[in-house]
DNA sequence: ATGGTGGCCCGGCCA
């Protein structure tokens, strides 16, 4: 199985795109994050005529998340309750070809100093409560989407110049990893050892083209879906082209056994 | 370079 997570920063303006990428990708599952729609207005039929069911949670200008799939769509759940209403749509679930899915848009913490930084860390601790509920750890889950965290220093293309930001900082990290020890592995990262291996960079000051960027997408599985996975990809070339995202989407071939 | 770009949708906010 071929489970994908992609921040695509507004779904109407990259259905172009995303519809191109389901094509020559071919994911079993897409989870999508930022489609900033409302549910109304999430083109199913598009998706339909590519042989996906589509969910989709959100309520217009921000945020939002959706899940693709072509191996089923059942017990769809959306949000995390109040913290939901506060932070936004964030978070939907279903159960796709035998996994418990995840697609998760974490609240950005925009500085140290705001207040939306420990609203960020109440999101991800939150976020292991809801995973703790609703999933058991010696079954395939996937917990895929933008987590606004790099795991590690080599995640980021220069750690220098993130002294006193968010994304980096010990708390997030440690949250990251809190939900991690429920039982999660960072697989792509298991597979793949190098540094700069990013899935964000800036649209700003050519960050693409000097390879400065984050790895902060991620697809956390449970043990039992790490184990069968053999092989992921940051797919940089659709971060090129015609109005891309600025995100680029990951993916990872798995056995669900 | 205290900017830069791009999406929301037209005045700023958000990332």
């Amino acid at each position: 199985m071929r489970i994908a997570t992609w921040n695509v920063n507004s779904l109407p303006a990259r259905l172009f795109r995303i519809e191109e990428w389901i094509q020559y990708a071919q994911p079993d599952v897409l989870c999508m994050q930022e489609t900033k729609l409302a549910d109304a207005a999430f083109p199913h039929g598009a998706f339909a005529t590519l042989g996906y069911e589509t969910a989709h949670h959100g309520d217009g200008r921000w945020n939002g998340v959706a899940i693709a799939s072509r191996v089923g769509l059942a017990e769809v759940s959306t949000g995390m309750g109040s913290l939901d209403d506060a932070q936004g749509p964030r978070l939907i679930a279903a159960d796709c070809g035998g996994v418990r899915v995840l697609s998760v848009y974490v609240p950005n913490g925009r500085s140290l100093d705001s207040e939306h930084y420990p609203a960020k860390l109440a999101w991800l601790a939150r976020l292991r409560a809801v995973v703790e509920e609703s999933a058991a750890p010696d079954r395939p889950v996937a917990v895929c989407g933008d987590f606004n965290v790099a795991p590690e220093d080599r995640d980021v293309w220069d750690p220098s110049k993130f002294q006193g930001a968010t994304h980096v900082s010990q708390p997030e990290r440690e949250a990251l990893a809190d939900l991690e020890k429920w039982g999660l592995v960072d697989v792509f990262r298991r597979l793949y050892d190098d540094g700069k291996l990013f899935s964000w960079w800036d649209y700003r000051a050519g960050s693409f083209h000097k390879h400065q960027g984050m790895r902060i997408d991620l697809i956390l599985v449970t043990e039992v879906l790490a184990r069968g996975t053999t092989y992921g990809l940051i797919d940089r070339n659709a971060r090129k082209g015609q109005k891309p995202s600025d995100h680029a989407p990951v993916l990872i071939d798995t056995v669900v056994g």
